[in-house]
DNA sequence: GATGTCTTTCGAAGCGCTTCGAAAGTGGGG
DNA sequence: CCCCACTTTCGAAGCGCTTCGAAAGACATC
């Protein structure tokens, strides 16, 4: 490996000169800058991270924290995991992956070390130990989710509980009054994973501020029909629908409300709203208010960046907006074809 | 955050002294070695990375390269990443995550950067671009899967072929005689991932050896419906039935099998073989020979630890042995309740 | 008492880079 | 022709650790 010795030699200054050239950092000759790169590239030469971390005491690596819950989407967890990756290389950050129990000893460890320059942490609870870890440590920390008490942390996350009212509003206009929604199974809940929670309160004071009675179901993996069958037991007249549930529940729930004699979207107009999946190849795509991870990763690796390498003093909490995907599966209740 | 120098002074000793208390790699007298331990258990020592990279040229990291295909199962993938990451903890790596495009420019990058020690290579194309990049940077790699040139190269895998073997001893056994293979998407076959080619060249290649004919599918994307429709055709009389393919479809084809008034497993004897996914949940759980990533992982990771640490030279390509979970889904062609 | 052998600890070099301060070179104004 | 300001480049310190060689001390042997 060739080191900044030897491009130093080959363009004839010194090594500190070549340091400057590819950094940047001070003015140099262009005609010796151009040199100086010259030599670099025909060297092949790459600069040696540890020698770089060491002297210029950043790393350039941000640590990931994704623990695993038995009821851990993987597919999600990956989604988030890559965004935050590539959202982190426009940045010049390489992460580094902490899964498992090494969640937590994996971020004081990568702290403490300074292996990395901050932390990036997945898959929040409402009384995540992340958190006062995060309080602890020195390190800067992002928070995708926002545990219970926010104080002294930084959080991005999609603004679930306006991405309820979104959805109930959605409906409302297509003159829908008795709505449903399908939310996550208990245990999730029970775990107190953050975003159901806060959609589902959106959803439930949205629903009492505009004077609906609207039922929710929790439905276990891949209990579809026996969530849609709660819904009409408790709405006869069900005719919209919320969904803020895994990727196999919405997949089936068409099919339940057909089982049960209700058309989409005459009968029962749907909308899935805070999820990561797309539905796109449904038998009848949702329209969607989506939780975008790459929005999201984006957001908290910027708001990282700039916390580190600007020292900027980012607000506790930061909720994205939501939009609003249309896909057809929202219709207005006079157009519905069942009336016919 | 203390540095070696705070836990000499503290100690009374000099800092190689504490390094070797630290390290074990020389020995010291014990009462040395616990005050040194007792102080930097006082200060919260940990040591910088960096400068331990630097110094001891190690840098204790593995890099992950996972690149990103349109038809990338994001669950397995994200599986694939966190055993390997669990598994690199058990021998003090951390794992540096590389997606997307930067699967192979990272690669390339945190090789000649010493960012990394070694490198784990996910997701292996037949022709994969990675092969002749592993060859040509100087950092050890192993890759998980197995590449058409494996010259030079590490590879470690499941023997896909001897699974796809003892699928089908294992319904010979049953006394099956008619047997079909549901594959992967042609999309899949066609980028030359690389186990749905040696799975099915297994699965071909052995039924000619035991004289059966045996149709194969390809069902796109949640098309098991199709695909068991296909291989009806091809063999009206089929009674065993060999699934490696997705979650989506396998979870599926039982369901289809009944529409086509077959019984599973009476009629229509069920594995699924090469699969990362539980069939436990299922309507009926199928016996499996699983793709294991945890025994994958760890394998390829101990191999790679064992190249950086000792030099070891590891043979170029390890088959690890399928083994064989019974779920019910494989009963005798005499007890088939559908000839009653 | 000198020599050799162990054990235990220390000092210092060095890993490859960044960065500060200063030296060397250049040119305009007095 | 000197001084000053500016541009351009260099030298050296230092980041925190590992590791080699050697020093210092203890003890047995001749």
């Amino acid at each position: 490996m060739a080191t900044i010795q030897d491009v130093a030699r080959e363009a004839g200054v010194s090594i500190s000169t070549v340091s400057y050239a590819l950094s940047g950092k001070r003015s140099l000759k262009a005609e010796t800058r151009e040199r100086v790169l010259a030599a670099a590239a025909a060297l092949g030469y790459l600069p040696h991270a540890s020698a770089r971390m060491l002297a210029a005491n950043r790393s350039h690596i941000l640590a990931v924290t994704a623990p695993l819950h038995p009821d851990t989407d993987h597919s999600a967890h990956m989604v988030f995991a890559m965004e935050v990756t590539k959202a982190a290389r426009l940045h010049d950050y390489d992460t580094l992956l902490l899964v498992d129990t090494d969640a937590s000893e994996g971020m004081r460890r990568s702290a403490g070390t300074a292996l990395a320059d901050g932390i990036v942490v997945l898959d929040v609870d409402a009384h995540d130990e992340r958190a006062q870890l995060a309080r602890d440590i020195a390190c800067p920390t992002v928070f995708i989710g926002i545990p219970a008490d926010t104080t002294g942390l930084v959080c991005v996350d999609l603004d679930f509980a306006a991405a309820a009212r979104d959805a109930i509003d959605a409906l409302l206009v297509a003159g829908r009054r008795n709505i449903g929604l399908v939310s996550h199974p208990l245990e999730t809940m029970r775990r107190e994973s953050n975003f159901p929670l806060r959609f589902r309160e959106g959803f439930v004071d949205h629903a009492r501020e505009v004077g609906l009675e609207a039922p929710v179901a929790h439905p276990e993996f891949h209990r579809a029909h026996e969530a849609v069958a709660a819904l009409l037991e408790a709405q006869p007249d069900l005719d919209g629908l919320v969904l803020n549930t895994t990727a196999e529940v919405a997949s089936s729930v068409t099919a339940a409300l057909v089982e049960h004699g209700r058309t989409v979207p005459g009968d029962v107009s749907v909308i899935a709203a805070g999820v990561t999946f797309s539905t796109a190849r449904f038998t009848v795509p949702f329209d969607t208010i989506p939780l975008d991870a790459s929005a999201s990763c984006s957001a908290a690796v910027d708001l990282l960046a700039r916390i580190i390498d600007d020292g900027f003093v980012a607000p506790e909490t930061t909720l994205l907006p939501p939009t609003y995907i249309t896909r057809g599966s929202v219709v207005h209740a006079t157009t519905r074809p069942s009336e016919v």
